[in-house]
DNA sequence: ATAAAAGTTAGAATAAATCTAAATCTATTA
DNA sequence: TAATAGATTTAGATTTATTCTAACTTTTAT
């Protein structure tokens, strides 16, 4: 755990949006200039493997990182693009049943229109 | 419907697998050797708006694009990063009563070990 | 036949992510 | 404390996937 392991952590604890790894080196560099996104990359990516934070594939622009509390399923804005957690608890078992072989995880994302931009149209 | 993307639905339609951007290019030279990596972008990205054809998002590697017949969702092997599809028609509207909310649509990948790989573990 | 529109091409440009090799830090041992 | 080995960071180059651009070609409409 180095000083830039935990500065990124910190970083992604303190964060209530999903960040871009490119958000996360802009925030990381005004605490420490020297940070080079080599690092944030290195780090990222160790943490993601050991499972301290989690990667999220959003459609149309870079992965997001977050800190993974507990297992969560992504809301998509097709409108803006933000992203929301949601908690689907029954969703594993309900697959597990349906494809009926041992599965190690999944990922999801429901595209929807947020209440924001619902309102807007 | 222009002589190359006739072509590059043909080759989707052809195949069994899922084909990233880089195999329809390679597929579509063999047949019509003057074809661009842009003019295969263009009709992939045209098609997948029109909802003839479908892209999909694998981790950790480029995009693929099948011939969407009807809407299913993916399994992938975490092993061998194969992917296979399958269809759960309950899910969309389990998703629409969970989510509480008009839904668009929804992307699904499970990961799981496939039974070729299971059997060599 | 000619003008306008649409589509294609090659190659440059961009963006995300990774790799490389040198430099720096950390911990361990003598 | 000094030497050393190992891990980490750094800067920058590189790779890979994708998009953009501008010239050229084909198609369509007049």
């Amino acid at each position: 755990m180095t000083k830039q392991r935990e500065l990124i952590l910190q970083i992604l604890t303190h964060s209530d949006r999903h960040l871009t790894a490119d958000e996360v080196f802009f925030l990381a560099k005004l605490q420490m200039p020297s940070i080079a996104m080599a690092t944030v990359y290195n780090n990222l990516n160790a943490m993601t493997e050991a499972g301290m934070i989690s990667r999220v594939h959003v459609d149309g622009s870079a992965d997001c990182f977050e800190k993974g509390t507990e297992p969560h399923d992504h809301l998509r804005c097709t409108s803006c693009g933000k992203l929301a957690n949601v908690s689907l608890p029954w969703l594993k078992d309900r697959l597990f049943q349906a494809v009926g072989t041992d599965i190690s995880g999944y990922d999801l994302t429901v595209h929807y229109i947020c209440p924001e931009c619902r309102r807007k149209v």
